[in-house]
This record gives C-alpha cells, structure tokens and sequence, in this order.
DNA sequence: CGCGAGCTTGATGCCGATCAATGCATGTGG
DNA sequence: CCACATGCATTGATCGGCATCAAGCTCGCG
C-alpha cells in the first residue's frame, strides 16, 4: 500500500524521490477510499480539502450550468490526480463520478503544501501536474473549436490508447470505461454522432468495434485524421 | 514600478503580503518588458524560465496543430498571469501575443519556487491561481460543447465586462482589442458568425456596435441568453 | 423470459460554414 | 488632397454536417 511499492509511482505525484522523502511523502498519503461505480468522489459545491490520486479504477469529471447544461470535461485514470479545480475557491466546481469502482489515494491538501515547502522536488512536481493539466485542456479546447465528428473521436480514442499504453497495457485493444453519451458529452457530439462515427471507422477498417470493445487496426489513420483532414 | 505601490496588486500574484514578504516579492519581480502589439511575449517551443505578469496591454494565447488549425486560447488583461502552460514541459505550449502595446512584470520561475517554499501565502495564491486558470478552462469546455453562436457571444461579452468592471472600468462600455476573427477563434466559430451575432444583438436592443466599440444595453438579457435558453 | 439501459441506424431539418460581394476605416504615395 | 491599397467588418445566398426525432436492436440481469 506504499507509495514506493506502488507501481504507479512513476506517473503520479511522488515521482524521482529519495527514500527518505519518501517516506515523508508517504506519511502524507495515510488513507485511501473506495468508490463505487457510479458514485461520486466529491461533487460540484463540497468543501475542497484533498486531492485524490487514482490507484485503480476510472473517472469522469462533470460540470453543469444552472440551467441542464452539462459537459464531461474529462477522464482520469490510474496515477491521474483529481480534485485540483477545488483549489482556487476551496470548493470543487466540478462532479468526479467513478466509471467502475475504484480505489483512490487521498492526499489532504495543507499536507501537501507544508510538504511542498520543503521538498523543492515534490513541489516542482506539483506545479509540473497542474501546467500540464492546463495545456491539455487547451488541446481539449483546440478539439472542441476546430475538429470535425470524426477527428474529436479519433484524437479521443488515439490519447486514450497512448494513456493506456504508458501504463502497460495493449496501445491497440481497449474497453471503453465511458458510455457513449458521455463520450459525445466531453466531444462536444450527440451520442448518435459519436455511434456513427464508431460505425464508419469500422466500415474503413480503422476499428473493429463490439459495443464497448475497441481493437484499433490503422492508428496510423486516426493519427492523419487528426492532423492533415481539414483538406488543404 | 513596485508591486506595493501598484494598483493592480489585490488582482495580481502579491496579493494579501506582510510589507517585509512584500519586499521579498519586489525583489524578484526586477524586471520589465514592452512587447509591442502584434509582437509575441513568447512563442511555441521557447524555453520557459519565467511568468509574465501583465502590468499594461491587453494579449491573447493561440495554439496550433501541425496542420494549419489554430485555436485562440485565452485573451488576457492588466493583473493576469503569462506563461503557466510552460511549466510543465519547460517550453512554452502557445504563442502569447500582444494585441496592443504592453508592458508586463517579468518572474523568473526558479525565484517564485524558492520564494513560494519560504512564503506559504504566495505559495497559496499561486496554485490559487493555476487553479482558477484550470476551472476557467472547463468553463470554456462547456461553452464550446455545448452552447450556440449567440450564447458563446453573450458568454464571451459577459465574462469581458466583468473583468474590466474588476478594474474599475464601466461595465457597459468597451472597446474590443481583438479582431472579430479572434473572437470567433476563441468561440470555435467563423468571423462572419461573430458578426451576424453582433448585428443580431444590435437589432434586438441588447448592444451598441460600432466597430469596436461596444455598448451593452442589457446585460440581464445577454446573461439569459448564457443561462435559459436551451428552450426546455 | 421480459424488461430496460445503452447502442445503432435512418429520415429530416436547422445552425453555422462557406463562398462571394460590398462597405468602411486607416494609411501611403503621388 | 485625392487615388488607391489594405485590413477588417457586414450582409446575402447556398451548402453541408451534425442535431433531432424516431424506430429497432443487443445484451445483461432480475
């Protein structure tokens, strides 16, 4: 149950450590929580005192808007750090709900900021997440202003494969966590666009897709839809 | 040219400091730089070492793909933060670009790490404020996800307002620092949207267009545009 | 077995993109 | 000072991609 038995350690908050701050980091990390499938984390509105490191399972990250707006803003899985957005106000602003029952490290915040004080690693580290927190929800902007249907699916599916990979599993065989509503809702596509799309990379032979099972067969495809598409 | 004296310092990242953290503050923040308009602060693949703080001037940030797809990120305003995208890859992810003669307070990274480890208020503010940078971003997920033309518009002019209104500026009157193909960038929609929009917004009594100069009649109006109309 | 949640597929319509022309400010050189 | 170029904005006409509406279909589960 150690952070530096964790095989995760490598993609998660401790990274590059030495043994004895690790031990301090572990220190911090004392407790853990399950959630069930379809259970919430925190919601949009809790109090913000921790951010939860994912050790098994998926999540998605919900906001809505007064009226029944909503929008996935995104899917964390093992190693990914959730509950950042709560930092600004002390409040989250968005729901994590688990896609399957999980198992989270929980890391109360103040710890982390007297700990960051003193281990100039941990804190870089920290500021590092968060950066690129950032920049990937510019790229998730990028998507959602400028992609065709097709693209927002392809690039969906390549950065799932890719995250998939750097953890160990197959780059070309997944199971979605997500239905596809709510993979329309984080595209910005109705569940019925992203089924035709799924249907057409099937029909030229870029997936093979059974419900929720995906093998993709031409990443290379998906990689130039993409990019080179907007047809120049 | 110091923090303590600037009226911008309650916006900024100095906020709430001890006249003596104060000094400490000035110290790092020694130097200025004037980025004409049009000129770029920083561009994709510079190396980052520092954070920019917007003393004068008005700029936007813009990613783009391999192919020609680009996206306007952001637009930033005096008292913002510059340059948080390169932290986590130590080169910057966007162009920032100047859309009128600036002049910006310039922060040397290393400075902030070793200063935010000794002063746990600028430590607080400044992951208050990469925070915030995270939560703004999913906020324009939902706008591009899931909401049309007119309301992205209103959204857009909203959040505008309100933020100059933070600056002591009126908040019916403005003058747009960026071209409607900017706007429309940013919104994920073409120019001519964008101006059909405004057009549309003048008709219906809800603004004053002029060019760039923009009147807003009823803000109540553009906020139910933001809010209701899904038409349930 | 039958129910329901999630998925697929088809038909139609609308919003915003695209193409194209004109208008309007600012600036430049003759 | 005017003629002209240039960049930006407006407006109209047409087109296409995705939303919407509406059936069926599949699969897991009580």
């Amino acid at each position: 149950m150690a952070c530096s038995s964790c095989n995760l350690r490598e993609l998660c908050l401790p990274v590059s450590m030495s043994p004895e701050q690790m031990d301090r980091v572990e220190a911090m990390v004392a407790t853990r929580r399950t959630v069930a499938r379809g259970d919430a984390l925190f919601r949009t509105g809790d109090a913000f005192t921790s951010l939860y490191a994912i050790r098994t399972g998926f999540f998605k990250t919900c906001i809505s808007s007064e009226d029944g707006r909503d929008q996935v803003t995104g899917f964390q899985m093992a190693g990914e750090l959730l509950g950042l957005d709560g930092i600004g106000t002390d409040r989250h602003t968005c729901d994590a709900v688990s896609l399957e029952d999980s198992l989270v490290c929980v890391i109360p915040y103040h710890m982390l900021e007297d700990l960051s004080r003193e281990l100039s690693d941990l804190q870089r580290h920290f500021h590092r997440i968060m950066s690129r927190e950032i920049v990937r929800d510019h790229g998730v902007m990028l998507l959602l202003g400028s992609m065709r249907a097709e693209e927002r699916l392809a690039a969906f599916l390549l950065n799932l494969t890719q995250r998939l990979q750097t953890r160990g599993f197959s780059s070309s065989s997944l199971v979605l966590r997500m239905t596809r509503e709510e993979i329309g809702s984080y595209l910005g596509l109705k569940l019925e666009t992203v089924s035709r799309a799924f249907s057409k990379f099937q029909e030229d032979g870029l997936l093979e897709v059974k419900q929720r099972q995906i093998r993709v067969l031409a990443p290379e495809a998906l990689q130039a839809l993409v990019n080179g598409s907007t047809g120049y």
